[in-house]
DNA sequence: AATTTAATTGAACGGTGATCATTTCTGGTG
DNA sequence: CACCAGAAATGATCACCGTTCAATTAAATT
């Protein structure tokens, strides 16, 4: 159809993104195509092609939009917490996780094809994700040197990541867990409360 | 060919899982190919679809040998242990993760074609690697009810895979994580000794 | 030797990501 | 207004995937 003007190239990619969302929510990663995406969109799988180069193109910028989501997300559960701000970032964790599962599990399933980093302006995504962590941390150990609250911090979103994961994978259903949030603020606390006595 | 003498299935068997878990090695998961498989086995690709019945069939059975393997694992690192068990439990599980980082994967990122469960057969292995975790979490809290034990194991594990996952995505490296084993070990042992006074 | 039975095969099907020569439109020029 | 150069959009084409199943072939039985 040649130079159709219908929509810049921002507009373009907004479009193929969205409907990317929509797709990869409804079918999972396993079963996400991006000429599906193309045909419901309405243009065809070139175009989806010169707009993101690749599948991987397509998948970063799907992911990139769920870690900016999932920050404003933290953020805004933050804004709105009292006094347990600690219980608010792992709460708004899961809660993200179990709102948009099968978009949550692309970010960690989805890997680059020749197996390479993801690219800078990606990877500033999930530092700024962890920066929201990184905060609350400081705040709770206000002597910790900037590089020890970092190293915490990076051992506690592991610590929740890893039931957040156990939840959404159906392990811990399998082994009758049923309140995996609460165990993970339990085992944050008790890291929190371990560093404050070392502290003093 | 017809009826080949050469296999029995059980030995058929043996060779797709022998040769599939070569492959998984090497490609991982994305790149995985049930037909290739079956081609560097000499057999065709009918052939395997007899045996395993499925892609899914293939998969699980690579990753219940996988799992087999990691058990087998744990329990020799827990025969020639010391008195500190639960390092050595922690380093086993990190351990066989970095040998085996392509199957370890794949035992999370394969999904059933339909969404369900695995069958019965195969969270066996899966309970019977996380009952090795509970036997020492219940030695280290000799007065804990058998419950409380099997609660802590799973928030215990799950913290550790966090761990583990966020090493083998290189997460970690990324944000600056040099010794991710360490560090699932130093909270294991935080939540350990939180239970014991709370037990006193 | 003839027949039955079951293991093995691989072409065929619909799907995928990726490529790129071709087509089609648009903005500028004379 | 007619023309053209260039950029955007296309979709047939390729190699590969998982899956199916009629046909084939070798072993077991008669």
């Amino acid at each position: 159809m040649g130079r159709r003007s219908d929509h810049t190239r921002i507009e373009l990619e907004e479009l193929f993104v969205a409907e990317g969302r929509r797709q990869l929510a409804e079918t999972g990663l396993a079963r996400f195509s991006a000429r599906e995406v193309a045909k419901r969109v309405g243009y065809s799988i070139g175009t989806l092609y010169n707009v993101f180069g690749s599948y991987d193109g397509l998948m970063l910028a799907l992911n990139a939009r769920t870690l900016a989501l999932w920050a404003q997300h933290l953020r805004d559960r933050l804004a709105a917490a009292g006094d347990d701000r600690i219980r608010a970032l792992v709460c708004g964790y899961f809660e993200f996780a179990r709102d948009n599962p099968k978009a949550w599990i692309a970010i960690y399933e989805h890997h680059m094809a020749d197996g390479g980093p993801a690219p800078e302006s990606y990877q500033a995504l999930a530092a700024d994700l962890m920066s929201v962590a990184a905060g609350e941390v400081a705040r709770e150990l206000p002597e910790a040197a900037a590089e020890a609250v970092l190293a915490l911090t990076r051992s506690l979103v592991a610590t929740v990541h890893g039931h957040c994961a156990f939840a959404l994978y159906r392990t811990f259903s399998m082994l009758g867990e049923t309140a995996p949030a609460d165990a993970a603020l339990a085992r944050v606390r008790e890291t929190l409360e371990a560093a404050k006595t070392r502290d003093r």
